[in-house]
DNA sequence: CATGACCATGAATCCTGAT
DNA sequence: AATCAGGATTCATGGTCAT
């Protein structure tokens, strides 16, 4: 008798909604599996009058600190099961998101820590539409909080930093995110017309996320999938998503929306990338392309120094031997330098930097593949 | 024979800086005392190797003595006993703020939860000007997280709503506040011009926190006091404090700041206001409109002097006459002052800067531009 | 005296693949 | 596993100094 996700039998399930409690379900999917989790766990912590355990047991009222602490206690236990679940399933290089507020947010934050995840940041969701606090005794609750962090300290997580500095219009991406809250057209309503989800996020934080520490083709999964905006923005953005939701009502409003979603044309998933990605030219193809000639002099930035370019891709500058980024590095008296930058040669009087020869070969590469 | 602090037999050691252990410092002092605790305790944060902008200058890291802690579990005991020892100082329906970042603001909140402390807002401080992410592998960590809490559920807690939202152009304050770090004039320096303390905090923080959250007379204790930002703003807005700091050199340039509290006062305000860009707004404007009436009485900062309006929008107080930034540098003795911030009109018993009304009138500019 | 060029610096868990 | 080396990477602000 096999357990209905069977690790060991079943392929990952994609793109589907599975349904049951997200522990369960997440333990009997294959470990190390899943590229990147994002996660909106219950924020039921102290809310007066309607307080419920993670079990579904109602807490009578918290007016005492006994009471309190058997809450707290219970939501830590659940925050630590989920996450240990949500550990295993993650490659190595794997990431995980948290949103929460001050009702959650910094037990979930010490338990994944506890855990061995290695936070990378956290994030401000900076409402610009909050509701006001009404009565006046505190200030506008207008943010939430995010946490991103990958599986241990030693993960190679993905981050695309010039996708990001794209969105934001040329500068890099800070830690607090300016977002409306969900409403309009894309909050979902049921039959009578009111919200299908009380906590439904907006699908520009799950845009921004799966942009930045995604790519193409991974997969993300959502134990607390709900209405399906991690799934939503993932399928447009031509990732692969894994839903867990336990209430039939989500998940069915989630199912037709996520048939109504159409995935991006591969030219609109294109993002920006950096030289990082550009392929690797070592100096000494540009010699042996004929592009310099050895023995000839480059002049670093600034015309301060001078070295000579010899046959076998090193350079030469006084008692200084080594390649253009050592010998540069030592004659600045800096910890490292970029030589493609930082050296230059001379044609027709004119100062042009090594990087332009590097550029060079690189546009052949793409013109000719292998 | 009496500790130097003994809780019976000494009353509190108001507007001192005291020397020591922050946690038995506090445990030697009478309980119940306290009105309002501001900590800003060490981040433990885990640096590994030098870090270098892309111009090859090194990053001046915090990598001081008191942030170094062996393990998580290490910084939980810390944070259990000064919160324990904290907790024990507050009177009923007093209140703790705690500032970190996602190093430590995590288990900090766990940890004062579980010791029944009741949260009222998670704030995050946007920095407007945070250091880059040089190597740019991670987001911008651009803002901190401020904890503020009451003693427990039932404290009855301060909260300076319209002050607030007078401080916010007339509209709720938020919980995400953008505000400068601590440079320029207002940053501390040693003998050698060095930052006199790798951390401090900008004045325009603690001001906004000291107006919302406590009243004129209350004691203040920081037990993280450093060079004393909250003491000195303390002293500026008329609340007594109690500073304790462990390392010679910090007390020492507290010292020697507090002393000067006067100058720094005019100075801090006059440029933490950040309000340059916005339109020239004569004092005359507020008579002319009937928003304060010739003969009406302001009140100073602190409540320490006094001055009537004239007709012709200048001030009296005593024998000195002049504009409102006159008449307030020459009752501080100070080089200068900002009029707008340092004095303060009174309606239905509340004290409300006159910077308010001049945000009203750039708000009508706003509405009906011409 | 303005203006602009240039420089310094801030609570930072800040690289990666080949050998 | 540890070492080595290529080479990629920054925004806002305030102060100094030359023009």
């Amino acid at each position: 008798m096999t357990s209905r996700h069977d690790a060991s039998a079943r392929p990952l399930p994609l793109n589907q909604i599975l349904a049951g409690d997200c522990i369960e379900v997440m333990n009997a999917l294959p470990e190390a599996s899943v590229d990147l989790i994002f996660a909106d766990p219950p924020y039921n912590l102290q809310l007066r009058g309607d307080l419920h355990r993670p079990d579904n047991s109602r807490v009578d009222a918290v007016d005492d600190h006994w009471d309190q602490f058997s809450s707290f206690a219970a939501y830590d236990q659940f925050t630590r099961e989920w996450l240990a679940a949500a550990r295993r399933l993650l490659k190595p290089n794997g990431a995980l998101w948290v949103i929460g507020s001050y009702h959650n947010i910094f037990r979930v934050g010490a338990e994944l820590q506890n855990q061995g995840f290695w936070i990378l940041n956290d994030v401000v969701w900076r409402k610009s539409n909050p509701m006001p606090n009404f009565r006046g005794k505190r200030l506008t609750n207008a943010h939430e909080t995010l946490i991103w962090c990958s599986k241990s300290e030693a993960s190679k997580y993905t981050f695309n930093y010039e996708a990001l500095k794209s969105l934001n219009e040329g500068i890099q991406m800070r830690s607090d995110w300016v977002l409306p809250i969900c409403n309009g057209g894309e909050r979902l309503k049921d039959e009578h017309g009111d919200k299908a989800h009380p906590t439904q996020k907006p699908e520009a934080l799950l845009h921004r996320v799966l942009i930045g520490t995604t790519n193409p083709g991974d997969v993300v999964l959502d134990p607390f999938f709900g209405t399906g905006t991690t799934g939503a923005v993932a399928k447009m953005l031509g990732r692969d998503f894994i839903g867990i939701e336990r209430e039939d009502g989500y998940r069915d409003a989630a199912s037709k929306r996520m048939a109504r979603i159409r995935r991006l044309h591969a030219e609109a998933l294109a993002t920006s990338t950096g030289k990082r990605a550009e392929p690797r030219v070592p100096f000494g193809q540009v010699v042996e392309r004929g592009m310099l000639r050895p023995g000839e002099e480059l002049y670093s930035t600034g015309n301060r120094h001078k070295a000579r370019v010899r046959a076998d891709g090193s350079l030469t500058g006084g008692q200084i031997k080594g390649s253009i980024h050592q010998v540069g590095a030592r004659l600045e008296g800096a910890p490292s330098c970029n030589g493609w930058t930082y050296w230059h040669f001379k044609r027709e009087g004119k100062m042009i930097p090594i990087d332009a020869l590097r550029q060079q070969i690189r546009d052949e590469m793409d013109e000719r593949p292998n």
